[in-house]
DNA sequence: AGAATAGTGTCTCTAAGACATTATCGG
DNA sequence: CCGATAATGTCTTAGAGACACTATTCT
């Protein structure tokens, strides 16, 4: 294939010129992967017979170093020669929260000059799904001072300003990561830009109390991703243990989507998705659920 | 905001840390953006009546060095300090094609080891979309041997084979770009792999003649992207020169999907989202449509 | 006139939304 | 029996698919 007899205008072969190849010609930026790891938990209800209400978290952990020392940044790391970006977010997640083999996505790269004080730094996002079952069991990997930030945003205010041939929409949203001892939060703005026949959409961090780096813009980039792909692709399944209820699986929907779901609608929509059980949920106050599964027959339909 | 008074563990402060930091304690990669520019253009027609069949076109340069001489690649360049990502892939934009203010997208960061020869290198790439009609104006500027070729996919074979839980697809796709002189092909293969909740997706190629890198992946990649956006987004519009027929525009989703659309539904659909003018498309040998234009309001809707 | 595309009317089919109704547990 | 959730039935509505039919131009 790459077999080439060609020489290059100075005459050298592919050997020799790899050979006088000068890499250090080019200046160049650290590369690093940070992760946004979700699951969904359940909060403590008070009433027995009410079903526990569950809510979106994001595994945060808190910088010892300076930039940002004190404050909470997404876990993440450099990466290293020989191995690739996802090998380098598997490795990340493998020492953060022991889990293997769990939903793994490439989000975005972000290299914006100035984004970190140190040295010109270049970071691709990866978003991870871990089902929060199996993770409760071995929480006690408080080495490195990780938590699990509940996640909520909350839209501010918008603004529609008319261009020659378009317009300019701002709308500022509120991004709130609570956690029992600490509470974290930031403002950004995203502006779409539509210009004749095309969009541009840009995001910016307005203000940002205890989040380092650019990390409150790339979380919110994150939230709106999962709350878009949990409508048209199955990756919610990766959000749940084994066995789980129609009424779990709902909930999880309706806390990442942030609204309420018709309980008829949302069962014939997951219909064909699921396996039956012959087991129920015991002791709950009320009618018990079905278990289900996943049904891995379900991916072949399209 | 990052103004805090604390000090490391070894009582440094930000500054003196800032200060000390040795931006040389990592070994870094060669950072470059790759673009994928795409067009729809008209092929020529002999029969009057009919009309000109549309092909997908995507903009590649040919190689005049190691490695993959005289095989064609993306265009693209490395990313210099000071400047984004974005900004770096609007810059490579604007001297490959002159056009500037095009949509355009992040679309995926490879990091793979041993996709360069030559040293470690991590690109990025951006899908541009643009419409033909304002580029075949000036299209004189064949300075560096940059070509459109026309772009295809054919399915060639899939299996699947069951594990203990899951399954594993594999599935093979022939990419073909063509030009009037040169024909570029590549075989890519999509695993698969369902482990119990989780999916994941991998790419790899199988062969590639006359097409650099690993840029036959990338390009089957932006294709399925492509395609997928095409469904539930309005970049065809970006597509599109100012006023457009909606046959053109059918056309346009037609040649992208790789399959036919009934023209009753699709005008429906795009119903909301352009403007009648007053003019119709003259000398056609059948009766004349309807120029449209894009309806910048339509971004409201949502 | 006839080839070809432009554009519309309408029936069917499917899926989502809305909401009422029945079922079933723990206490 | 009561409070709560589980699960289903069914009417309505919106939109896509299918296809027939009419309209209009140029040679």
């Amino acid at each position: 294939m790459k077999d080439q007899p060609y020489v290059n205008k100075r005459g050298q072969t592919e050997q020799e010129y790899l050979e006088a190849y000068d890499v250090s010609q080019f200046e160049r930026p650290s590369v690093t992967v940070d992760m946004l790891v979700f699951t969904v938990m359940d909060e403590l209800e008070e009433n027995y017979r009410k079903l526990s209400p569950k809510s979106l978290k994001i595994l945060l952990v808190k910088r010892g170093e300076h930039p940002y020392i004190g404050q909470w940044a997404l876990p993440g790391g450099f990466v290293t020669p020989g191995e690739s970006l996802e090998e380098a977010a598997r490795r990340e997640l493998r020492t953060e929260t022991n889990v293997d083999d769990i939903y793994l996505e490439q989000l975005y790269t972000w290299g914006d000059a100035g984004r970190d004080p140190r040295t010109w730094v270049i970071s691709t996002s990866y978003m991870a799904l871990v089902d929060s079952s199996s993770l409760q069991l071995q929480a006690g990997d408080d080495a490195e001072e990780a938590e699990w930030y509940r996640i909520e945003d909350r839209w501010l205010k918008e603004t529609k300003t008319a261009t020659k041939d378009g317009s300019i929409t701002e709308k500022w949203l509120e991004l709130r990561l609570a956690h029992e001892r600490e509470e974290l939060s930031a403002t950004i703005k995203i502006t779409k830009t539509v210009t004749g026949r095309t969009v541009r959409e840009t995001r910016e961090i307005v203000e940002t109390h205890n989040i380092a780096f650019d990390h409150a813009k790339i979380i919110q980039y994150a939230l709106e991703r999962l709350r878009n792909k949990i409508e048209y692709t199955d990756i919610a399944f990766a959000l749940m243990p084994e066995l789980f209820t129609l009424s779990d699986l709902q909930q999880v929907y309706e806390v990442i989507l942030g609204r309420e779901l018709l309980a008829a609608a949302f069962r014939r929509k997951v219909a064909d998705k699921v396996l039956e059980t012959n087991q129920y949920r015991k002791h709950a106050g009320h009618r018990p659920s079905k278990y289900f599964r996943f049904n891995p027959e379900w991916m072949d339909q399209t």
